[in-house]
Order: C-alpha cells, then sequence, then structure tokens
DNA sequence: TTTATATATGAGCAATCGTTCATTCGATCG
DNA sequence: CGATCGAATGAACGATTGCTCATATATAAA
C-alpha cells in the first residue's frame, strides 16, 4: 500500500524531480529552516537584525529566563545565525551573517500576502 | 533569578529593539519557517519547484508512503506553499506561489557558505 | 450499483522540542 | 582569597511532531 499502480506514474516526471531534489543538502536546508521556525529565536534574530545586544538584554526584552535565551543563542551559534563577542563579564550577540535579514524579509513577503 | 540587575541593562538599546521586534507578525513568521523546517517538506517543495506532480508520484520519488505525503501537503496546503487541482482521480499539486523559491534560494547560499 | 484506484483523514505512538530548575563556569570586585 | 554577577549547561517534564495503520471519501470503471 505504499505507492500507486505503476501504470498511472508519470515516470518522466519523477526522474526530472529526482534529479533536482538529489543533489540538494534538503537534510542542511531543512535544519537551517527549522532553527528559524521558533518564535522565540525569532524574536532574537529580529532583534539582533537591529543591534548588537547581550544576553541580559535580550532576556529583558521578551521577559524571558535567561536560561531560555541561553539555550536559543547555543542552538543559533551551532548554525553560525549568531557570533559572540565577550567583553568582561556581558556577552555581546550579532547576527553572523546577512542571509537571516534576506530570508526573513522574504518570509514577511509571503505572510503578509494572505 | 529572571534578569540581571537593572544597573547593567542597556535600556536604550532595549527599547530600540523592542520597537523593530514589536510591530512584526513573529508567529505566523516563525510557523512558515517551521512548515519548511521539515527534510519531507523540503524534498516535496524541491520536487514541485522543479514542475507540477500528482501525489502518487511524490511517494515514489521519495519512497515514503502515500499516506504520509499526503499530511505533509494538508500542511503545506495550509500555509499557502502549494496549491492542489483535480484531475479525475488524481489531484496534482504545484508551488503556490515564488516566496518559496526565494527562500530556499537563499537557504542554499547560508547552508553552502560553511 | 458494485468494484477499484487515488487521495484524505483520524487515532495512536515514539521521538523531538522548548521550557524550567538547579548547578557550573568565567570574570570582576572586595 | 571568597563573594558576586552574567552566562552556559544538564536533567527532567509537558507539549508538539511526523510517522504508521486503519478507515473514509471521491472519482472512475465494470
Amino acid at each position: 500500500m505504499e505507492t500507486c499502480s505503476e501504470t498511472l506514474v508519470h515516470p518522466e516526471a519523477v526522474a526530472e524531480a529526482r534529479k533536482a531534489v538529489g543533489g540538494a543538502p534538503v537534510e542542511a536546508l531543512a535544519e537551517t529552516f527549522k532553527v528559524l521556525g521558533d518564535p522565540t529565536r525569532v524574536r532574537i534574530l529580529l532583534a539582533l537584525s537591529v543591534r548588537e545586544l547581550c544576553v541580559c538584554d535580550l532576556a529583558e526584552l521578551f521577559d524571558v529566563s535567561q536560561s531560555a535565551v541561553s539555550h536559543q543563542l547555543r542552538i543559533l551559534r551551532a548554525h553560525r545565525l549568531v557570533r559572540p563577542r565577550r567583553e568582561g563579564r556581558l556577552v555581546y550577540y550579532r547576527l553572523d551573517d546577512d542571509h537571516v535579514r534576506t530570508l526573513f524579509a522574504e518570509g514577511l513577503r509571503h505572510v503578509k500576502e494572505g
């Protein structure tokens, strides 16, 4: 009961699509989007797209615990979306590249044209 | 133990960031990215970015059950990422807009520059 | 109408996720 | 040194996710 009867499938269409999908780093791509798919992380990234902020600021900004922010920053760091900079006892975070800004802009465009 | 001592926070930075984040549809944005954050859905969308395909084709293409594909298509439909077109017993799906293509292109750029 | 085929959907379950709580690490200050 | 403060981390827990399995719906053919 896995697939349909073979006579009704479109073999050439499947082959063509398979070629396009086969080479793509699907897992890594999905992983990146998954990281962006959480409200807390979106808020953090949106805030950091304005300016550099320390963990303390982020925690107060969204009224979540410092622990929760740190856990999310760890994930964002692991995916090279944010970059830390230590200054005394404080750790400042900023966006690691400009792709996030572009992704958010395009994502907002999709959301708003409902 | 929620936030840090108030004297060390940067009030102007927090205020500035809050303004930028406050107006954004954070939940909807995160929701959209969450939908893109699954390997099966990424594969489906990549395939559909090449050409229109029926459910049957998609199931065979990735060697997953028809039920699993239908469940994912339902989610993609609910978020206006794909659009169905019935033709007899078959249902063909295509991308609903071009934002997905742009998002994937930018996502791939981020993934590849590791 | 009965049968068959393609798709959709509901229930149930293992796996994953994001939080809280407690603790630890790192750096500054007394 | 010990005390303190910001940040990071591990364990645990409830909530969510994506799958399978079984069944329902829809269209077409016999």
